[in-house]
DNA sequence: CAAATATAACAGTATTACTATCATATATTA
DNA sequence: TAATATATGATAGTAATACTGTTATATTTG
């Protein structure tokens, strides 16, 4: 499992790059530093020329790679969810019993990346915290229908659709699997979020993780359709 | 209850602001035409410049009443929270059933506001698109820690903690009602944004609200406490 | 009416987010 | 090996952003 995860490729949206980032050591050095840096420094203050400065190459050489730094989130999150998605359908593969199956898909997905598993230039532990910190930022545009069109969510969207299917497999009944399926993802995130800066508002802690929370609360909801 | 939420004042940290916009016609005016152009333009491409043509004064005495816009944004954040606060505390005031008391709230804590019940310069439809939209910016910063520290959230974690309090009356067993809590507000604003521009990944739509997805959510989640 | 205060007008700065041009290094192929 | 294509680096330049500062002119208040 860890050496298949090292040698996986996640297949992203061309339109996302100007030219593909894992074809040349530049590029890989791109994404690589992008991850450390915007997560010290936060999005907002992260930009081109810094980027530039750490990797010492040229400015002009990154915006070859990627037309602006909105392009690379995209590219960063593209990437993390592709990753999960690997994971998810590996973890759940062989499991024949719905709730399980489900179980285990939850559990992957809301789950913290909490080994550094990489052995790439991709430090998947720290590429976590930025999709905790940033990924809203991300499709909270004024573009995001025309991303959407262009197809820059296509790897989240086929995630919560897994997800979907799976409660539905489980639950034939129950009334909101799309819904579901879009809280927990985007839920775990947010409670992490608050776990770290506004305690008050989550039960989460250090003995109590999102990834109970939801495995309850999806369970709490879901009863088991008898098998047809 | 119309004419009394016309005359309210919702009390803001004025930590957020230089000077008190509701002081002067200045001030009224840029929280107006704010609120409009964040809306048409999004937070992003609106600026204090742009603001200061579009009211026809100067951007130099915006920077008097607030030091930049992200302090506009959290102006306008704690403006909207603490008027559903008041719509909240309001509704549910003299309902002694513990759990209408909180489908009380959760209906309004989770209803899109309709209609457009302002009287002064604030629209409350726009503002509620814009903390759909929006919101999530003025807490994903590096700088979240010490604004936090400095009461700029305080209204939305009253608003937060009213609703885990509600939760935990009705349920006092159910072992996760902050994160409840926050799962429904902060939930109830991403279900908005999915239905707007990401219909596959939700059950809500024209005919499904998310108030009806987190309602039922909710219940199926508590089971009344037997009262001591 | 005088004094204080608020606002407007204008200028100026550092940074951002690019674009363009040209030079040089490296890889490919003929 | 020479010619050529491609990638990257160095440098300059532009428009916009996010402010700060100064001075002038209204407007309010005592």
């Amino acid at each position: 499992m860890e050496r298949l995860l090292h040698s996986i490729r996640i297949g992203i949206n061309d339109k996302i790059y100007v030219k593909d980032p894992e074809s040349s050591d530049l590029g890989k050095r791109i994404i690589e530093q992008s991850i450390l840096m915007i997560d010290e420094m936060g999005f907002e203050s992260f930009t081109f020329r810094k980027l530039g400065e750490r990797i010492k190459s040229n400015e002009s050489s990154i915006y070859r790679y990627f037309e602006n730094k909105h392009k690379l989130l995209l590219y960063l999150a593209s990437w993390y969810w592709g990753w999960l998605e690997y994971r998810m359908v590996f973890a759940t593969n062989g499991i024949m019993d719905r709730k399980e199956k489900l179980k285990k898909a939850i559990q992957i997905l809301t789950q913290t990346v909490e080994e550094d598993v990489s052995f790439s230039h991709i430090n998947e532990v720290l590429l976590n915290k930025i999709v905790i910190n940033e990924y809203s930022k991300s499709y909270l545009t004024k573009e995001v229908d025309r991303e959407n069109k262009d197809g820059y969510f296509i790897i989240y969207k086929r995630l919560v659709n897994r997800l979907h299917e799976m409660i539905v497999a489980m639950d034939g009944n129950y009334p909101y699997p799309s819904s579901l399926a879009s809280t927990i993802l985007e839920g775990s995130l947010h409670q992490y979020f608050l776990r770290e800066h506004f305690p008050m508002l989550t039960d989460c802690n250090d003995v109590t993780t999102p990834t109970e929370y939801f495995m309850d609360l999806a369970f709490r909801a879901l009863k088991p359709t008898v098998n047809g």
